[in-house]
RNA sequence: GCGGGAGUAGCUCAGCUGGCUAGAGCAUUAGCCUUCCAAGCUAAGGGUCGCGGGUUCGAAUCCCGUCUCCCGCUCCA
């Protein structure tokens, strides 16, 4: 484990050394959590998101994008339950170093007099026999009634400051009770804080007339209510899907580990709707051509495995992680959930607009189900980057640190070297760069000996160089050097675009993933 | 938020019983050399030692405070 760390710690390192990754706002000490893609981190980055892009919009007919905005209307966070569900006010206790929802534990020490209170119901009624009347009981038994007069008290009290937001008086009450944690025994509280999953802001500029709005924790909403627009607009007949890219935030409590999770970070989403009833078919389909997808990348099969969800969350009704062996270990990388028609239903009761499709087949209108992918790219990212970073002890004892990255995806995908700097072989190989350049991400180096500009393209995960020579001036012949066995080929010049668009163009990986 | 660790050059670090102009290796840049798997030669650039205060004739070094980052715990639709 401690050496597995320290492997993050190298490709943390080397991702910042290499131009992948900076911490954010570095001169000012950095911002937790937050981190800046750099000159190679960007072009990989974006490599992963047009793989998906295409594997998932190009490669499916039924499939369109959009990209909506990441501001939204604030009841689209009130009608899909982030407003609600993600607003926890919580409370440590300060000896068993245990965080709780505030909520919760009054909502305990509630359910522990009604316990009292039953039991002296259950008392009554076995003194009185058949006779007992419970209601009755309840509403002239003095003790009964003290019980639910404590328990409406600390109700009405709770939901007042819950409303007003005064978590001052939230914690005076869970002192006056003497609530004490259940681990520690002790009632030796924090302030009660705020969570709230979501980041706020103000739109318009005068703040007094500003309302509050969110900033997106999920891109899926965006999709959701524009299922009609985009089903009229594009005729789509169900089952068809909405893919769409781009930044969600979420104020974690803590964020982590690198870019693994961060408050700002990007997601791929797939919303797909079916026709109800169908939506398990789907899910099976979506679980296997996303598993697919990342397979054609020949990343270590091992590295990843399937995590069905047991305990399931409020709107699914089936859902599996794929999960990849990064080295902090096995974690989730994509989500692949089936969603009911919760969010449909939910924008229709808010909005008051029905989001309905009306199938031609069936001759009926209906809410359509939905199965989502939802994938991390910043995570994608680090499962490309941890799974590349290699460090290599060669032949003759020397070491090389290199990237393998998948070649379809390098950030820079072919370097043309010439061998040395004179005798016109800068100028044959600058021809060459500008016409590779057209069509690959080339980069041209001329600097240091040329084993040293192998390795540095290696540190960049170049998958080729192309080396030019003296010969190659008399016979127009190169060499290609591969980066992952260091193996040599000499080629012709001519040979090459179609040498290197069967390796390394992004239609050579999209063409896996066809049966 | 609690506990632990750490902040000196782009990177890895040395210096820290207070004392010359804060160093090394790698990296970078320019030049030389011309050699298909880095670390040959010459030169250059780059640091207000996280920040603030205190002690002192003098602080990277001692004291106090503070900030930030990393790890663990709590949370994670």
């Amino acid at each position: 484990m401690a050496q597995q760390e320290d492997i993050l710690k190298r490709i943390i390192g080397h991702a910042k050394e290499y131009g992948f990754v900076f911490p954010s706002s570095e001169i000012y000490d950095g911002l937790s959590a937050t981190y800046d893609y750099g000159p190679y981190g960007i072009e990989l980055k974006q490599n992963i998101r047009r793989y998906w892009w295409e594997a998932m919009v190009r490669m499916h007919d039924h499939i369109v994008g959009l990209e909506s905005a990441i501001f939204m209307h604030p009841t689209v966070w009130k009608a899909s339950g982030h407003v609600d569900a993600f607003n926890d006010p919580l409370i440590d206790n300060k000896d068993s170093k245990k965080r709780y929802r505030a909520d919760v534990l009054l909502e305990d020490y509630m359910e522990k007099i009604r316990g009292k209170q039953q039991k002296e119901i259950q008392k009554a009624a076995k003194r009185f026999g058949e006779a007992f009347d419970e209601a009755t009981y309840r509403a002239t038994n003095d003790r009964v009634i003290r019980y639910q007069e404590q328990i409406d008290d600390i109700k009405n009290k709770m939901a007042g400051y819950l409303a007003a937001g005064d978590f001052a008086a939230l914690r005076q009450l869970i002192v006056d009770l003497e609530i004490a944690c259940p681990i520690s025994g002790s009632r030796n509280w924090t302030e009660v804080r705020q969570f709230n999953l979501m980041f706020s802001t103000e739109l318009g500029s005068v703040s007094g007339e500003a309302a509050t709005i969110y900033l997106r924790p999920e891109t899926a909403q965006g999709s959701y209510v524009n299922f009609l627009n985009v089903q009229k607009s594009s005729r789509q007949k169900i089952p068809f899907g909405i893919a769409q890219t781009g930044k969600a935030f979420r104020n974690e409590i803590i964020a982590r580990q690198f870019i693994f999770r961060m408050r700002e970070f990007e997601q791929m989403e797939l919303q797909f709707f079916v026709r109800p009833g169908t939506e398990m078919e789907w899910f099976e389909y979506w679980k296997a051509f996303r598993m697919r997808w990342h397979r054609a990348l020949d990343l270590p099969e091992e590295s990843y495995r399937f995590h069905d969800h047991i305990k399931l969350a409020h709107y699914a009704n089936a859902a599996t992680d794929i999960e990849f062996d990064f080295p902090m270990g096995f974690k989730e990388l994509e989500g692949i959930h089936s969603r009911t028609d919760f969010d449909l239903k939910a924008h229709e009761a808010h909005s008051g607009k029905k989001l309905q499709y009306f199938d031609p087949e069936l001759n009926e209108s209906y809410t359509p189900y939905v199965v989502e992918t939802a994938i991390g790219l910043d995570r994608m990212f680090l499962a490309i980057l941890s799974a590349a970073y290699k460090e290599e002890t060669l032949a003759d004892g020397s070491e090389r640190v290199v990237l393998n990255i998948p070649r379809w995806l390098a950030p820079i995908q072919i370097a043309i070297l010439p061998l040395v700097k004179k005798d016109g072989l800068p100028e044959m190989a600058k021809n060459l760069f500008n016409t590779l350049k057209l069509d690959f991400s080339c980069q041209y180096d001329e600097k240091d000996a040329i084993g040293k500009r192998y390795r540095r393209q290696d540190a960049i995960g170049t998958p080729y160089c192309i080396t030019i020579d003296h010969d190659s001036l008399e016979d127009g012949q190169v060499t290609l050097r591969e980066r992952d066995g260091m193996t040599q080929q000499r080629m012709a010049i001519e040979e090459l675009p179609a040498f290197l668009h069967d390796k390394l163009h992004l239609s050579a990986l999209l063409s896996r993933l066809l049966d």
